[in-house]
DNA sequence: AATGAATGAGGGTTCATTCAT
DNA sequence: CATGAATGAACCCTCATTCAT
């Protein structure tokens, strides 16, 4: 997660990051900053100069920490995935009683309730994000989703006995597919907000929760009927 | 559709459009090449001076029948998007024999197929497409979305008798947000397409047409499974 | 004037002028929309294509009785300026009793006020008007004013006896500076406007006839003082 | 001023002005550019590309000096306008013997000779350069004019005991509109040029400082008199 | 490591004017 | 005469990124 839990007395950064316990704080203090601007607007309208001066720190330090725009956005990605997924693991570990498709639908959905940033930066993975990285970066992200996935997935295949192996991980693909499609038709540009509240239109209107839920619990119970 | 199936014999436009009939050529011709362009690069690569000159026109033209780039491409989407829906219909209407989940989700699937451009287009919908454009326009699509999604959805019902009265149109949104998402998913960028090749990756390649017959005959498995 | 006083009945117009009278009638009546759109805004945002429209006549048209869009307002600075010219001779006839400096400049000043369109054109005269413009056009101008500016001259000459021949015309002349600058420092941009508003602004604050008034006097004064 | 009189040696300017002091001088050297330019020619054709090229700065560098071109040109009439105001001062501080109405006519006539630029622009101040700027700048520019006209004011008000208070201040007011109007008259677009050259056009030929001489002198002998 | 001045390609849009119909 | 489709030059400003300090 980009903003850290644990409370530990915040000393003032030192004026340049020697440590790499320094440059870590600086890091996740830009992440922190970018994602406030992210959440009050959009991606494009998130300039790197208030990014900058958001952290504090000159313009060109960004670029320090991170080589691209889109390197900033990939690496809160990151982040914000990864926590999300950690979260999803606590949520179907702890959980007593029986699992089914349903509950399992339900709790990805909520899991899912309030990540708004996440869902928006997963539709802009492929088309954005991915454009301007290093293979580097954009293989270590890589790497590290397969193994999230692969363990969340056998997590799912766990509580759901009717998931074979390998068959959680393509539910999350397909989870995500429709996230970022979800996503999209929830947030609805201001022009289309207007025309949408016409009460014919209704079919139109998307809840993104209620709507990722229903599609779930259905996948989940094609799953099942095999 | 945009480009015209019918090979009639191509009289040249005349220097001017005065009559309705050849101001309409025109603006398909704009069309056609806008969807040249975006379907070798992408949005934001394709600039509205290169959509004239390939027009053959100047660039002051193209904004005669578009007011704005956004609005050219929504106009793009739209002229793509009807026609795969009358395409699908097509198929809906005329296959013999009898209609399972499976069948249906191959059929769609398969009119998917090559469509690229408006499966891409329709990621921008909301993020890009709607952003600039006149009310009435915005109006105007979601005025024909709705039509032909009640449409398509009323024979979706006829062809699956499992599915309830408005479940064909909810289907379809379920479709659009897994197309959108797959679709994402499916074009890797280059830097990524390396990484993927990997032999280990396997699970994170996605086959869009395998992924998303696998998702809707799952999805329509689970409707009749109720 | 633009408008035309005798009030006969409107005849529309026939689809071509082909007759001067028709022809004549189409002159004046694009005259007085152009009018009325200056009058609500400014030279800049009058469109050709505005006062084409509001003319109901094709933007070709326009241009057909004017060359340019500045022959078109130099057009209207000339009619508003000879109508100016023959009130204001009109007011200098036909008052009675004796005439003094600061009697003249009040009714001079007077016969400004509500002219704003015509002073605001005064100011582009030289900078914009007389730019793009068919030397017959400016001379044709020139010759006018030249004869206006004679015989209105002459009848300040005649009412104030103090004034040699051909200061008349010269009053005229710096009455046009002074209008021209007043106007200008009488029209403040919205930004200023605020700013002005501060009560320790009140020097910078120009009220147009008055200030005009106590100008023209004072001149007229230092004129008979002589 | 935006020459600097004092002719120290020129250090070149480093690459980027870190320091104030090179930033001022960068600042000042733009203006000079612009200056060079609008000379040469009108407002309209002094594009920002240019002044950015006369400066051996990249186009963007200028913005970072200027948010608007209306903030640069309003910067130069400042710079130009304080450094008349200035030089009068002098005239009027430094002048031996006896003032009367008549010096100080000739006096702040011959102190506009040359200042064609400036008087230029000042026409242009309403119409144009305070409509694009921010509240902030246009505030200091009224602030500092006040000052300017309050200072001026009082110095002609000991020099001409006939002035009252407050008075000296006006007279500059109008001394302003007289500038602006006889300076749009003098400068004579190319086509009235010629048309002004026939013999019998003399009435209308504006010799600048003769005829603010002219004026001034009447309008003080009109004060004087009352 | 940090700074922030400099870069400069990039691009949609307007609108007076022309001219084919 | 009238039309209105077509033209195309013109232009300010943004902003991710670089690099001198």
């Amino acid at each position: 997660m980009v903003s850290n839990g644990t409370a530990k007395a915040k000393r003032a950064l030192p004026l340049r990051a020697r440590r790499d316990e320094d440059k870590e704080a600086r890091r996740r203090l830009i992440l922190q900053e970018a994602l406030g601007l992210y959440t009050a607007t959009s991606y494009a309208e998130v300039k790197m100069a208030d990014v900058a001066e958001r952290s504090r720190l000159a313009k060109g330090t960004v670029f320090l920490y991170f080589p691209t725009k889109e390197a900033l956005f990939l690496a809160l990605l990151e982040a914000l995935l990864f926590a999300w997924f950690e979260k999803l693991e606590g949520l179907l570990s702890s959980g007593a009683g029986r699992w089914t498709g349903e509950r399992v639908a339900r709790t990805v959905a909520e899991s899912l309730e309030g990540q708004e940033p996440l869902t928006r930066l997963l539709a802009l993975l492929q088309t954005v994000l991915e454009q301007n990285v290093t293979p580097a970066q954009a293989r270590g992200f890589k790497e590290r989703l397969l193994e999230a996935l692969g363990r969340t997935g056998a997590l799912l295949e766990e509580r759901l006995a009717f998931l074979g192996p390998g068959e959680g991980g393509r539910f999350l693909l397909h989870l995500h597919a429709l996230v970022t499609g979800l996503r999209q038709m929830a947030d609805v540009a201001p022009v289309t907000r207007e025309v949408l509240e016409l009460p014919h239109m209704a079919p139109l209107r998307v809840d993104f929760t209620r709507e990722l839920t229903e599609a779930l619990t259905t996948l989940l119970r094609g799953l099942e009927a095999r």
